[in-house]
RNA sequence: GGCGGCGUGGCCGAGUGGUUUAGGCAGGGGCCUGCAAAGCCCCGUACGGCGGUUCGAUUCCGCCCGCCGCCUCCA
């Protein structure tokens, strides 16, 4: 069984489940006001091993992510750019299913967006200021944070020290400086839906709370999003939930920051590096090696150098696949059928094992390199059927966590296979000097070039 | 100031109270190869500093130094 390190709880704890046989998870998308950096694709990535390796196990996963439509920052860009929120957001939100896609990551079954759930988010904070929970002031709707049992549950810290940490706005009213908005009234020109307090919308944390609750129902097993919004998004939803008297998360999971030269990425400290720009670069295969190499938890380094690395190690995973002419069909094959299909059992259970240990990916794929060179020395010691027989596991469980391996021969232009033919000439006629200049010119033309028992084999070179 | 976390060999990055090593990348030597590529074998003896506990600590405890995250929007 999985278990988890519990932000809540601060252990690693089983996962257990409101319902066997599936896993109802809600993970915070990201709000669609500008590229995706790659610290959201290390996120979209984060989830994606989780829910690859529950359904790799049998697990069906209900995973909803969802998309913030309606915020100060697409207000903002619209209001520069001169045009409607609408357009920004649908803009952005197509970029990040692109980088999504890109990456290999499955899309969440359900992908809800604010701007459909207003009405529900109207109806709950009505409820919460009839409970008392919440009140008005000139510019909002707030919940009192100083009532609400257990309130840092997520931080570790307590109301006390929250406070004091806490910035004061100059002008505010609210009761306590940890009070948030549950419904913001509206400035001029800002988008609205009508509500009791007058035109609004609703504040962020609200969003996040009434669509997990809506499309999961109470007692979800699951919710998670990166580290920095576990305080106070994350707590401000379960506030709200607790305040409504509902059953929240049963378990918290959240992801370390990624970091370029050691400072966390953000627009504001203009170290911003586009997810897009990266997956124009560099495959999306590679950034998931990175990323796994990495536990969850940990920051990671994403820097020229760091990918670089993963490019490489990447190269030797689909070296091997060349070698054995590994099948595609070979990643997508879960638990119970690769027993079937005869996979070694040692190495599934060696790789659920480190797995179930709060997905511990880098001891995973350590695994699968040792599992690599023993195909190989397998291989080459001429002990086919055993080093074939570990070959496939590399595949099988490479996909377990989202990597497929690239093995078979790419399709040759014209152009490409006329030299490949007269390369092969060439060293046939022991021609060596002309087979070595054609493989210079394939070479330079961005193609790796190997010398099989069946010839010259060519494979694409990424970096 | 409060809370959480980190500091491992050239780089990335796991892990562990002591016996034989994570893994990858880069580098050196060798084998294979017409030469390469791919692959295999061998090589680095590392755990921020100072104390403490211990027969023994990189691993536990304390302090210090440095770094990161959160306490404000953020994956």
């Amino acid at each position: 069984m999985l278990h988890l390190h519990d932000t809540a709880t601060g252990r690693r704890e089983p996962l257990e489940l409101r319902e066997p046989g599936t896993v109802t998870m809600y993970v915070c998308g990201l709000t669609v006001y500008d590229v995706p950096h790659v610290g959201h694709g290390r996120a979209a990535l984060a989830f994606d091993v989780l829910r690859r390796y529950l359904e790799f196990t049998g697990l069906r996963v209900d995973h909803v992510s969802n998309v913030t439509d309606i915020d100060d920052k697409i207000i903002d860009r619209a209001a520069a750019e001169g045009r409607s929120e609408q357009e920004v957001a649908t803009e952005y939100e197509e970029v990040w299913w692109q980088a999504v896609d890109a990456l290999g990551v499955r899309r969440p079954t359900e992908v809800p967006h604010a701007t459909g759930y207003v009405g529900k988010m109207v109806a709950l904070v009505s409820e919460l200021v009839e409970r008392g929970a919440a009140y008005e002031t000139d510019d909002g709707v707030y919940l009192s944070v100083d009532g609400v049992d257990g309130y840092g549950l997520l931080a570790h810290q307590s109301l006390d020290s929250l406070r004091a940490g806490a910035r004061v706005e100059v002008g505010e009213q609210k009761r306590s400086p940890l009070d948030f908005a549950l419904w913001k009234k509206a400035k001029p020109g800002e988008p609205t839906w009508p509500s009791p307090w007058g035109p609004g919308r609703p504040g962020w944390h609200t969003e996040c709370v009434v669509m997990s609750l809506e499309l999961l129902g109470d007692g979800f097993d699951l919710h998670g999003g990166g580290i920095d919004l576990a305080f106070p998004h994350h707590e401000n939803e379960r506030a709200q939930a607790l305040c409504w008297g509902r059953d929240f998360a049963r378990h918290w999971m959240h992801h370390g920051m990624v970091t370029v030269e050691a400072e966390k990425m953000s627009k504001s400290l203009g170290n911003f590096t586009t997810l897009t720009e990266l997956l124009e670069r560099t495959e999306g295969r590679a950034y998931r090696l990175l990323v796994l190499r990495a536990h969850y938890r940990s920051p990671i380094e994403v820097t020229p150098a760091t990918l670089a690395d993963a490019v490489e190690g990447l190269a030797r995973l689909d070296a091997l696949a060349r070698r054995f002419d590994l099948d595609p069909s070979l990643s997508e094959l879960d638990l119970a059928q690769a027993r079937e299909a005869g996979v070694d059992g040692g190495a599934l259970d060696a790789f659920v094992e480190r797995m179930d240990d709060d997905l511990d990916t880098p001891e995973a794929v350590a695994g699968i390199f040792e599992l690599v060179r023993g195909a190989n020395s397998a291989a080459d010691a001429g002990r086919t059927e055993e080093a074939r027989g570990t070959a496939v596991s590399v595949a099988v469980l490479a996909g377990a966590l989202g990597l497929r391996l690239v093995g078979g021969g790419p399709e040759l232009d014209e152009h490409t296979a006329v030299m490949v033919r007269q390369r092969d000439e060439a060293r046939a006629e022991r021609d060596w000097a002309r087979a070595d200049r054609i493989r210079e010119q394939l070479e330079a033309e961005g193609w790796g070039v190997e010398d099989t028992p069946g010839g010259t084999k060519l494979h694409r070179r990424s970096g």
